[in-house]
DNA sequence: ACCTGAACACCGTTCAAGT
DNA sequence: ACCTGAACACCGTTCAAGT
């Protein structure tokens, strides 16, 4: 698709392997990049080893020198998002408190949810290299930094730990709901005209009842509310 | 497999249908059945048409009479699921307070996550039918039996609500977790020698350091205290 | 060194044909 | 009415072969 024709393709002189310009060599970094893309467009459901060759104007097999198989390829494409996280949430600057920390921790790995919402599914359920690496935090560095955060703003190391699962469950379960309804495998619309087609709502008065306040919206509000929860919760351990 | 031969099968008499004994004729009901036997046994990767199929005595093609295709039958699995919990949490004795019915419901769902550890993670992630219907409560009947508890209970629709969407997100992060590290694609010991065969924890101190205590199992209390917690909150709502 | 062609063992799904 | 055989358009993956 995006193949730029051999048959034009321009021969730049001496003897060796005429390195195509504009398309850079391949390598793990452009493949990976290459299927974050992909996903995002099309959803992970698409994303083939034969088509991601294509679209890097390869043959499938060639991408085998690079990554293991589709399995390892997946990590990768959930390391490559959580190295985006890194540079998103690890390098500005500090947080004046842990409190706010907790918050800019929070919004930065919301941001990747939303920003690739087809991918983030993978971040969560995909199995972790570690038992004790929770998803949705899938990065030794990130995870080692974050705790290296805590520890700055005074929490022990026990805390660190409650903390830091209490956070990624509290990650986990508002961001893949929140994710799940917007990189929807369905159109939001046709997915409710269908539902009222095919299910009889009348045999669920209180569904029927409450179906205009459930459809509303409310993840912004969800999520901020429940952050200032745990994080008051997550005060408490310092008392 | 479970194919109980097609020639010593006995022949019933009158000009009909023999239907085979033991091995029941064909059906929704008996395929998905099937199918959620075969995903606790063997992983959802390992489903197959075509395998399910054998495992049935049957080929492929025949299932397609019963279910629309191979996405649909997933559907179908989760939606046997949930009948199970309906039975398990809905047609018990009722709970004398609104706390002990949010207890009993918290621990039904926990007990079908633990129960069908690699069938928890369809729930938790197949695109829903309604935006609103969210999981892991994905049953229409549910959730409605759900509200009418809470009604029950003294709550009003818009209470409701906020507490169906609280509960929603808490039993999300919190089973998903424990359901994938436990149902793992990967036994539990064999990961930790991988891991730490291909990782270098030194490069990272503080996990270094708080990997014992991240290791150790704590879902129940996690899950207890963080219950207590959203009820508590739940509270607040009627005062 | 890097990519490809051909091949293998699988998929999901359809449809006409068998009983 | 219910199941199957054959076929189609795909997969992931391997490996010897090309340049």
């Amino acid at each position: 698709m995006t193949n730029d024709g051999a048959a034009g393709r321009p021969i730049t002189g001496s003897g060796h392997v005429p390195t195509p310009l504009s398309t850079r060599r391949l390598g793990r970094d452009q493949i990976l990049r290459e299927a974050v893309r992909f996903i995002d467009a099309n959803g992970r459901e698409q994303l083939t080893m034969r088509r991601l060759g294509a679209e890097l104007g390869v043959e499938a097999m060639a991408l085998y020198r690079y990554v293991h198989g589709r399995e390892q390829l997946l990590d990768g494409v959930v390391e490559y998002v959580m190295n985006e996280l890194y540079e998103a949430t690890m390098t500005g600057k500090v947080a004046e408190s842990w409190q706010e920390y907790l918050q800019a921790m929070a919004h930065g790995v919301r941001a990747l949810a939303i920003g690739h919402p087809r991918i983030f599914p993978l971040v969560a359920t995909r199995p972790p290299a570690a038992p004790w690496l929770r998803p949705p935090l899938r990065s030794l560095r990130w995870v080692e930094e974050f705790l290296e955060g805590l520890a700055r703003h005074g929490f022990t190391g026990h805390q660190s730990v409650v903390v830091y699962r209490a956070f990624s469950t509290f990650l986990l379960g508002h961001l893949l709901l929140e994710a799940s309804t917007q990189g929807g495998e369905v159109a939001p619309v046709e997915d409710d005209v269908e539902f009222f087609e095919t299910n009889d709502l009348s045999a669920y008065p209180r569904l029927l009842e409450l179906s205009p306040e459930l459809s509303k919206d409310a993840y912004d509000n969800e999520f901020e509310d429940s952050l200032e929860d745990l994080i008051n919760r997550m005060g408490v351990l310092r008392s």
